[in-house]
DNA sequence: ACCATTACTGAGACTGGGTATCATTCGGCC
DNA sequence: GGCCGAATGATACCCAGTCTCAGTAATGGT
Protein backbone atom coordinates (compact mmCIF):
# COMPACT_ATOMS: atom_id res chain seq x y z
CA UNK A 1 0.00 0.00 0.00
CA UNK A 2 1.22 2.95 -1.10
CA UNK A 3 0.40 6.79 0.02
CA UNK A 4 -2.23 8.40 -2.23
CA UNK A 5 -0.52 11.96 -1.98
CA UNK A 6 2.57 10.49 -3.24
CA UNK A 7 0.92 9.12 -6.68
CA UNK A 8 -0.72 12.32 -6.96
CA UNK A 9 2.28 14.41 -6.44
CA UNK A 10 4.33 12.16 -8.98
CA UNK A 11 1.54 12.77 -11.90
CA UNK A 12 1.72 16.47 -10.91
CA UNK A 13 5.34 16.52 -10.96
CA UNK A 14 5.52 14.94 -14.69
CA UNK A 15 3.64 17.61 -15.51
CA UNK A 16 0.07 16.17 -15.98
CA UNK A 17 -2.80 17.09 -14.26
CA UNK A 18 -4.39 16.69 -10.81
CA UNK A 19 -8.07 15.95 -11.56
CA UNK A 20 -11.05 14.78 -9.69
CA UNK A 21 -11.42 11.38 -11.24
CA UNK A 22 -7.41 10.67 -10.91
CA UNK A 23 -7.44 12.03 -6.99
CA UNK A 24 -10.33 9.22 -6.73
CA UNK A 25 -8.20 5.83 -9.25
CA UNK A 26 -4.81 6.96 -6.68
CA UNK A 27 -6.58 6.18 -3.83
CA UNK A 28 -8.48 3.52 -4.62
CA UNK A 29 -4.34 1.79 -5.69
CA UNK A 30 -3.49 3.29 -2.45
CA UNK A 31 -6.31 1.45 -0.59
CA UNK A 32 -5.09 -1.44 -2.41
CA UNK A 33 -2.65 -3.88 -0.41
CA UNK A 34 -1.04 -6.74 -3.30
CA UNK A 35 -1.26 -6.64 -7.19
CA UNK A 36 -4.09 -5.68 -8.70
CA UNK A 37 -6.14 -5.50 -11.89
CA UNK A 38 -7.49 -2.77 -13.73
CA UNK A 39 -10.79 -4.63 -13.65
CA UNK A 40 -10.29 -4.43 -9.94
CA UNK A 41 -9.85 -0.64 -9.47
CA UNK A 42 -13.04 -0.49 -12.49
CA UNK A 43 -15.17 -2.43 -9.71
CA UNK A 44 -13.96 -0.16 -6.63
CA UNK A 45 -14.39 3.17 -8.74
CA UNK A 46 -18.27 1.78 -9.60
CA UNK A 47 -19.02 0.58 -5.97
CA UNK A 48 -17.18 4.02 -4.09
CA UNK A 49 -16.92 6.87 -6.85
CA UNK A 50 -19.61 6.21 -9.22
CA UNK A 51 -19.67 8.77 -11.73
CA UNK A 52 -16.03 7.60 -13.20
CA UNK A 53 -15.73 6.46 -16.12
CA UNK A 54 -14.04 2.61 -17.40
CA UNK A 55 -11.92 4.56 -20.11
CA UNK A 56 -10.81 6.63 -17.12
CA UNK A 57 -9.62 4.00 -14.82
CA UNK A 58 -7.31 2.61 -17.73
CA UNK A 59 -6.05 5.63 -18.68
CA UNK A 60 -4.96 6.90 -15.13
CA UNK A 61 -3.67 3.51 -14.48
CA UNK A 62 -1.25 3.61 -17.61
CA UNK A 63 -0.55 6.91 -16.42
CA UNK A 64 0.68 5.82 -13.05
CA UNK A 65 2.41 3.33 -14.78
CA UNK A 66 4.41 5.67 -16.92
CA UNK A 67 5.34 8.04 -13.92
CA UNK A 68 6.63 4.94 -12.40
CA UNK A 69 4.74 4.85 -8.97
CA UNK A 70 2.68 1.65 -9.98
CA UNK A 71 4.27 -1.28 -12.39
CA UNK A 72 2.87 -3.56 -15.05
CA UNK A 73 3.54 -7.19 -13.97
CA UNK A 74 2.22 -10.49 -15.80
CA UNK A 75 1.31 -13.24 -13.32
CA UNK A 76 2.03 -16.98 -13.84
CA UNK A 77 -1.92 -17.53 -14.90
CA UNK A 78 -0.86 -14.92 -17.60
CA UNK A 79 -3.22 -12.38 -16.27
CA UNK A 80 -2.17 -8.41 -16.64
CA UNK A 81 -1.82 -6.97 -13.16
CA UNK A 82 -0.46 -3.69 -11.58
CA UNK A 83 1.69 -3.09 -7.99
CA UNK A 84 1.82 0.15 -6.20
CA UNK A 85 6.20 0.45 -6.02
CA UNK A 86 9.00 3.00 -5.77
CA UNK A 87 9.91 4.20 -9.06
CA UNK A 88 13.28 3.05 -9.72
CA UNK A 89 14.51 -0.10 -11.50
CA UNK A 90 13.79 -3.25 -9.08
CA UNK A 91 11.43 -6.06 -9.76
CA UNK A 92 8.49 -8.13 -7.39
CA UNK A 93 8.14 -11.09 -5.35
CA UNK A 94 4.72 -11.96 -5.28
CA UNK A 95 3.00 -14.25 -3.10
CA UNK A 96 0.82 -16.78 -4.26
CA UNK A 97 -1.13 -16.81 -1.23
CA UNK A 98 -2.43 -14.06 -0.65
CA UNK A 99 -1.49 -11.26 -3.59
CA UNK A 100 1.36 -8.93 -1.57
CA UNK A 101 3.74 -8.13 -3.19
CA UNK A 102 7.50 -6.92 -2.08
CA UNK A 103 10.16 -4.54 -4.29
CA UNK A 104 13.40 -6.08 -4.56
CA UNK A 105 16.47 -4.63 -5.55
CA UNK A 106 18.60 -6.22 -8.11
CA UNK A 107 20.10 -8.92 -6.50
CA UNK A 108 22.41 -10.23 -8.94
CA UNK A 109 20.63 -9.88 -12.40
CA UNK A 110 23.32 -7.62 -13.52
CA UNK A 111 25.89 -10.84 -13.49
CA UNK A 112 22.68 -12.87 -14.77
CA UNK A 113 22.25 -10.15 -17.39
CA UNK A 114 26.00 -10.15 -18.69
CA UNK A 115 26.35 -14.36 -18.84
CA UNK A 116 23.44 -14.38 -20.54
CA UNK A 117 25.26 -11.82 -22.98
CA UNK A 118 28.31 -13.80 -22.90
CA UNK A 119 26.77 -17.23 -23.85
CA UNK A 120 24.07 -16.09 -26.39
CA UNK A 121 26.16 -13.53 -28.33
CA UNK A 122 22.69 -11.05 -27.45
CA UNK A 123 23.20 -7.43 -26.58
CA UNK A 124 20.75 -7.31 -23.64
CA UNK A 125 18.98 -4.27 -23.25
CA UNK A 126 16.15 -4.90 -20.68
CA UNK A 127 14.45 -7.89 -19.06
CA UNK A 128 11.37 -8.45 -16.82
CA UNK A 129 11.49 -10.50 -13.60
CA UNK A 130 8.83 -11.72 -11.46
CA UNK A 131 9.38 -14.04 -8.60
CA UNK A 132 6.21 -15.99 -7.25
CA UNK A 133 5.98 -17.51 -3.64
CA UNK A 134 5.19 -17.72 -0.29
CA UNK A 135 5.49 -14.30 2.28
CA UNK A 136 6.16 -14.54 5.57
CA UNK A 137 3.41 -14.30 6.78
CA UNK A 138 1.26 -17.19 4.75
CA UNK A 139 4.53 -19.39 5.68
CA UNK A 140 3.84 -19.21 9.44
CA UNK A 141 0.06 -18.87 8.44
CA UNK A 142 0.39 -22.24 6.61
CA UNK A 143 2.78 -23.94 9.53
CA UNK A 144 -0.34 -23.51 11.77
CA UNK A 145 -2.99 -24.98 10.01
CA UNK A 146 -1.55 -27.27 6.88
CA UNK B 1 12.58 -23.21 -35.68
CA UNK B 2 11.70 -26.56 -34.47
CA UNK B 3 11.48 -29.74 -36.58
CA UNK B 4 7.68 -30.47 -37.37
CA UNK B 5 8.23 -34.32 -36.30
CA UNK B 6 9.85 -32.98 -32.40
CA UNK B 7 6.22 -31.28 -31.73
CA UNK B 8 4.38 -34.11 -33.14
CA UNK B 9 6.35 -36.45 -31.28
CA UNK B 10 5.59 -34.78 -28.12
CA UNK B 11 1.81 -34.57 -28.36
CA UNK B 12 1.87 -38.52 -29.08
CA UNK B 13 4.15 -39.10 -26.24
CA UNK B 14 2.43 -37.28 -23.57
CA UNK B 15 -0.52 -39.80 -24.82
CA UNK B 16 -2.99 -37.03 -26.50
CA UNK B 17 -3.85 -37.93 -30.22
CA UNK B 18 -2.60 -36.93 -33.48
CA UNK B 19 -4.84 -35.49 -35.58
CA UNK B 20 -4.71 -33.91 -38.77
CA UNK B 21 -5.50 -30.27 -37.18
CA UNK B 22 -2.82 -30.85 -34.90
CA UNK B 23 -0.43 -32.26 -36.96
CA UNK B 24 -0.98 -28.73 -39.23
CA UNK B 25 -0.59 -26.58 -36.51
CA UNK B 26 2.72 -28.30 -35.53
CA UNK B 27 4.00 -27.85 -38.51
CA UNK B 28 3.26 -23.79 -38.60
CA UNK B 29 4.63 -23.50 -35.72
CA UNK B 30 7.69 -25.18 -36.74
CA UNK B 31 7.81 -22.87 -39.93
CA UNK B 32 7.93 -19.63 -37.27
CA UNK B 33 11.53 -18.50 -36.53
CA UNK B 34 11.13 -16.18 -34.05
CA UNK B 35 8.02 -15.49 -31.70
CA UNK B 36 4.33 -15.63 -32.72
CA UNK B 37 1.27 -14.79 -31.12
CA UNK B 38 -1.54 -16.85 -31.29
CA UNK B 39 -3.22 -14.70 -33.94
CA UNK B 40 -0.46 -14.97 -36.15
CA UNK B 41 -0.78 -19.07 -36.20
CA UNK B 42 -4.47 -18.77 -36.69
CA UNK B 43 -4.11 -16.27 -39.56
CA UNK B 44 -1.32 -18.89 -41.26
CA UNK B 45 -3.95 -21.35 -40.64
CA UNK B 46 -6.46 -19.64 -42.74
CA UNK B 47 -4.16 -18.71 -44.92
CA UNK B 48 -2.68 -21.78 -45.74
CA UNK B 49 -5.10 -24.55 -43.94
CA UNK B 50 -7.94 -23.16 -44.69
CA UNK B 51 -10.93 -25.78 -42.76
CA UNK B 52 -8.99 -25.35 -39.20
CA UNK B 53 -10.96 -23.89 -36.71
CA UNK B 54 -9.47 -21.03 -34.66
CA UNK B 55 -10.18 -22.60 -31.61
CA UNK B 56 -8.71 -25.55 -32.88
CA UNK B 57 -5.56 -23.59 -33.05
CA UNK B 58 -5.60 -22.51 -29.60
CA UNK B 59 -6.53 -25.45 -28.12
CA UNK B 60 -3.75 -26.76 -30.02
CA UNK B 61 -1.04 -23.97 -28.83
CA UNK B 62 -2.14 -24.60 -25.25
CA UNK B 63 -1.74 -28.39 -25.57
CA UNK B 64 2.04 -27.61 -27.26
CA UNK B 65 3.10 -25.74 -24.34
CA UNK B 66 1.37 -27.73 -21.78
CA UNK B 67 3.88 -30.86 -23.22
CA UNK B 68 6.83 -28.57 -23.65
CA UNK B 69 8.13 -27.99 -26.79
CA UNK B 70 6.42 -24.11 -27.34
CA UNK B 71 6.56 -21.38 -24.20
CA UNK B 72 4.23 -18.84 -23.41
CA UNK B 73 5.85 -15.41 -23.18
CA UNK B 74 5.05 -12.05 -22.47
CA UNK B 75 6.74 -9.57 -24.66
CA UNK B 76 7.52 -6.10 -23.16
CA UNK B 77 4.60 -4.40 -24.80
CA UNK B 78 2.38 -7.33 -22.50
CA UNK B 79 1.71 -9.11 -25.76
CA UNK B 80 0.86 -12.80 -25.20
CA UNK B 81 3.20 -14.69 -27.60
CA UNK B 82 5.00 -18.31 -27.91
CA UNK B 83 8.29 -19.44 -28.65
CA UNK B 84 9.14 -23.25 -29.76
CA UNK B 85 11.55 -24.31 -27.31
CA UNK B 86 13.32 -27.32 -25.66
CA UNK B 87 11.60 -28.88 -22.51
CA UNK B 88 13.70 -28.74 -19.81
CA UNK B 89 13.86 -25.13 -17.79
CA UNK B 90 15.46 -22.27 -19.32
CA UNK B 91 14.93 -18.47 -20.06
CA UNK B 92 14.48 -17.28 -23.24
CA UNK B 93 16.11 -13.76 -24.56
CA UNK B 94 14.44 -12.33 -27.25
CA UNK B 95 15.44 -10.02 -29.79
CA UNK B 96 13.02 -6.81 -30.10
CA UNK B 97 14.55 -6.24 -34.03
CA UNK B 98 14.02 -9.27 -35.55
CA UNK B 99 12.05 -11.56 -32.91
CA UNK B 100 14.12 -14.71 -32.91
CA UNK B 101 14.81 -16.44 -29.67
CA UNK B 102 17.13 -18.40 -28.10
CA UNK B 103 17.01 -20.28 -24.85
CA UNK B 104 19.63 -20.00 -22.45
CA UNK B 105 20.30 -21.80 -19.30
CA UNK B 106 19.81 -20.71 -15.90
CA UNK B 107 22.92 -18.80 -15.99
CA UNK B 108 22.71 -17.78 -12.46
CA UNK B 109 19.73 -17.19 -11.50
CA UNK B 110 19.43 -20.25 -8.44
CA UNK B 111 21.29 -17.20 -6.34
CA UNK B 112 19.44 -14.51 -7.09
CA UNK B 113 16.52 -16.40 -5.81
CA UNK B 114 18.17 -17.43 -2.91
CA UNK B 115 19.12 -13.94 -2.65
CA UNK B 116 16.35 -12.76 -2.83
CA UNK B 117 14.64 -14.87 -0.33
CA UNK B 118 17.20 -13.69 1.97
CA UNK B 119 16.00 -10.15 1.69
CA UNK B 120 12.64 -10.36 1.21
CA UNK B 121 11.92 -13.59 4.07
CA UNK B 122 9.96 -15.09 0.81
CA UNK B 123 9.87 -18.60 -0.32
CA UNK B 124 10.61 -18.31 -3.75
CA UNK B 125 8.74 -21.02 -5.61
CA UNK B 126 9.03 -20.09 -9.60
CA UNK B 127 9.94 -16.82 -11.43
CA UNK B 128 9.57 -15.77 -14.79
CA UNK B 129 12.33 -14.21 -16.57
CA UNK B 130 12.71 -13.11 -20.16
CA UNK B 131 15.66 -11.01 -21.53
CA UNK B 132 15.27 -8.24 -24.71
CA UNK B 133 17.88 -7.51 -26.40
CA UNK B 134 19.51 -7.55 -29.82
CA UNK B 135 20.98 -10.83 -31.36
CA UNK B 136 24.47 -10.96 -33.18
CA UNK B 137 22.81 -10.70 -36.68
CA UNK B 138 20.70 -7.71 -35.43
CA UNK B 139 23.99 -6.28 -34.21
CA UNK B 140 25.97 -6.67 -37.19
CA UNK B 141 23.41 -5.40 -39.76
CA UNK B 142 23.16 -2.08 -37.24
CA UNK B 143 26.56 -1.66 -37.42
CA UNK B 144 26.96 -2.00 -41.16
CA UNK B 145 23.47 0.47 -41.67
CA UNK B 146 22.73 2.68 -38.98
C1' DA C 1 -10.22 -54.83 -42.07
C1' DC C 2 -13.93 -53.44 -39.25
C1' DC C 3 -16.07 -51.56 -35.34
C1' DA C 4 -16.84 -49.13 -31.04
C1' DT C 5 -15.32 -45.79 -28.11
C1' DT C 6 -14.39 -41.37 -27.10
C1' DA C 7 -11.15 -37.68 -27.78
C1' DC C 8 -11.10 -34.15 -30.91
C1' DT C 9 -12.99 -30.77 -34.17
C1' DG C 10 -15.36 -26.60 -36.37
C1' DA C 11 -18.66 -23.01 -36.41
C1' DG C 12 -20.32 -19.62 -34.12
C1' DA C 13 -21.96 -17.43 -30.02
C1' DC C 14 -20.15 -15.32 -26.11
C1' DT C 15 -17.14 -12.92 -22.62
C1' DG C 16 -14.04 -9.66 -20.95
C1' DG C 17 -10.05 -6.68 -21.37
C1' DG C 18 -8.76 -2.79 -23.56
C1' DT C 19 -9.15 1.13 -27.14
C1' DA C 20 -11.22 4.81 -30.26
C1' DT C 21 -14.48 8.52 -30.82
C1' DC C 22 -16.31 12.78 -29.72
C1' DA C 23 -19.07 16.15 -27.61
C1' DT C 24 -18.67 18.14 -23.01
C1' DT C 25 -16.30 19.63 -18.88
C1' DC C 26 -12.96 21.45 -15.93
C1' DG C 27 -7.99 22.35 -14.09
C1' DG C 28 -4.66 25.78 -14.13
C1' DC C 29 -2.62 29.91 -15.65
C1' DC C 30 -3.38 34.88 -16.88
C1' DG D 1 -13.31 35.67 -13.69
C1' DG D 2 -12.24 33.87 -18.20
C1' DC D 3 -9.76 31.30 -21.58
C1' DC D 4 -7.82 27.08 -23.66
C1' DG D 5 -6.41 22.74 -24.14
C1' DA D 6 -6.08 18.65 -21.59
C1' DA D 7 -8.99 15.36 -19.50
C1' DT D 8 -13.44 13.11 -19.08
C1' DG D 9 -17.34 9.79 -19.69
C1' DA D 10 -20.65 7.40 -22.47
C1' DT D 11 -20.73 4.39 -25.78
C1' DA D 12 -19.48 1.86 -29.62
C1' DC D 13 -16.11 -0.98 -30.99
C1' DC D 14 -12.25 -4.43 -31.54
C1' DC D 15 -9.70 -8.39 -30.55
C1' DA D 16 -8.03 -12.39 -27.79
C1' DG D 17 -9.53 -16.19 -25.83
C1' DT D 18 -13.30 -19.51 -24.14
C1' DC D 19 -17.58 -22.29 -24.30
C1' DT D 20 -20.98 -25.18 -26.42
C1' DC D 21 -22.48 -28.87 -28.94
C1' DA D 22 -23.48 -31.68 -32.69
C1' DG D 23 -20.65 -34.07 -35.89
C1' DT D 24 -16.13 -36.56 -37.04
C1' DA D 25 -12.24 -39.29 -36.98
C1' DA D 26 -8.05 -41.47 -34.41
C1' DT D 27 -7.11 -45.47 -31.73
C1' DG D 28 -7.23 -50.17 -29.77
C1' DG D 29 -9.47 -54.49 -29.78
C1' DT D 30 -11.14 -58.13 -32.52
Amino acid sequence: MTDTAVLVEAIDRAGYRVTRPRRAVAELVADRDGHFTAADIVVDARRRRPGIGRATVFRTLDLLAEVGVVERVDLPDGEHAYVGCEPSHHHHVICTSCGRSTDVADCGMREVAREVERRSGYAVASHRLELFGTCPDCQSAGDREP
